[in-house]
DNA sequence: TAGGCCATCTGGTCCT
DNA sequence: AGGACCAGATGGCCTA
């Protein structure tokens, strides 16, 4: 029965081959989890599926009551049985343990028992012996390793939690087009330096300002993203004052479909996936509008951030992008034919929310009016 | 088909 | 000792 969720270990991923050369059992079926990865992917059935959630109670019953019959091991742990050999230590402390339990299985620990059969001369192995691996063993060995293994996938899944709760109060939410992993932290990053900047400034920024400052470091795609929220709901980023936005274009304004794309490389800076919403670029459709830009910008980020949309020199010099921080190899940029809002030029904002909904709108908006009124 | 993203498995290390 | 955390590996799904 336990081996219904060895099974289930292998179906619900990939796992890793160790050591490369062993066989498994070639393609696997898998459950479909979350796809939602991409940043324009639609999402799948959800994560927590029942059958999952049965599948991991299950395993905890089995890891409590274990019992498998020889055939079912030689039947479903084919990757085990070339699984190396657990550590010896781990062994060790176990025999004193159970060794009521599988004493059937023990064999005398002789120095010629342990590694070959074959009876060859090798010299003698130092350190401790190694204990052979009974069936028993392998069987505690793998209940152990299901066991790590349903944590971890529990670990996982709160963490994804987390990330799903950082999702729905970064700008841009949306159910049915997740950000990815990274593209959330990043939002979520430059979100909270724009408050914070706010803060410290006390000055509301213009929408332009605002919205570069969230879109540094941000993929092509999710950068239209946050510009097609944005223009859905402005106020939702912004805080009202006197009624209006002062510098808030109006909607035609960014209709016009100019693009955050990337107008080429600066040598020593890998940035084109990442939108280069440099001033020229976005201004120039929406020249009559006041440009707010330098003040909300020229504070600067101080600490590690995302790295440089732009590279002519709009940004301050303590924005220093980290190594490593360029996973995308270039695929957006053009892909985007330069319609900002996806191919055919209208926006793609189906089933986009900025933030979970209008209740997260009502909230920010007044915390940043409480903001602004204190300040 | 390549690349991006993801979930999972796994072994090592650190902490309680 | 056992659990948490981490990073590497692997394979599946999806999109351009």
């Amino acid at each position: 029965m336990a081996w219904a969720l060895q099974a289930y270990g292998s179906v619900m991923g990939g796992g890793r081959r160790k050591g490369g050369g062993r066989g498994g059992r070639g393609q696997r079926g898998r459950v479909q989890m979350d796809r939602g990865g991409g940043h324009d992917r639609t999402l799948k059935a959800p994560r927590h599926s029942s059958q999952q959630e049965k599948m991991t109670r299950s395993l905890q019953d089995e890891c409590d009551t274990e019992e498998q019959s020889p055939d079912q091991d030689q039947d479903q742990d084919q990757d085990l049985e070339h699984m190396d050999e657990p550590r010896d230590e781990e062994e060790e402390g176990e025999d004193g343990e159970d060794g009521g339990e599988d004493g059937e299985e023990e064999e005398p620990e002789d120095e010629g028992d342990e590694d070959g059969e074959e009876g060859e001369e090798r010299p003698k192995r130092r350190g401790p012996k190694k204990k052979k691996l009974t069936k028993a063993r392998m069987q505690r060995f793998k209940v152990r390793r299901m066991k790590a293994n349903a944590r971890e996938r529990n670990r996982m899944h709160g963490l994804n939690d987390a990330l799903e709760s950082l999702r729905k109060v970064v700008p841009c939410y949306s159910k049915t087009q997740k950000l990815s992993k990274i593209e959330t932290l990043r939002l979520a990053k430059n979100y909270i330096w724009a408050l914070s900047e706010i803060l410290r400034s006390g000055k509301a920024p213009d929408l332009m300002s605002f919205v570069h400052a969230l879109c540094k470091g941000l993929s092509q795609p999710t950068t239209n993203l946050v510009a097609g929220c944005l223009q859905l709901n402005p106020r939702t980023f912004l805080p009202e004052q006197s009624g209006e936005l002062p510098h808030l274009a109006p909607g035609p304004a960014y209709t016009g479909g100019y693009s955050y794309q990337s107008p080429g490389l600066t040598p020593g800076l890998p940035s084109p996936p990442y939108g280069t919403m440099e001033p020229p670029h976005i201004f120039h459709q929406i020249k009559s509008q006041p440009y707010a830009l330098e003040p909300f910008l020229e504070a600067g980020f101080d600490g590690p951030l995302s790295p440089p949309l732009s590279v002519n020199g709009s940004f301050p010099p303590s924005f220093k992008h980290e190594p490593g921080d360029y996973p995308y190899p270039g695929h957006y940029g053009s892909a985007m034919g330069g319609a900002l809002y996806g191919p055919g030029g209208g926006a793609n904002v189906d089933g986009i929310m900025a933030f979970d909904g209008h209740q997260h709108e009502r909230i920010m908006n007044v915390q940043m009016n409480a903001i602004f009124q204190d300040s």
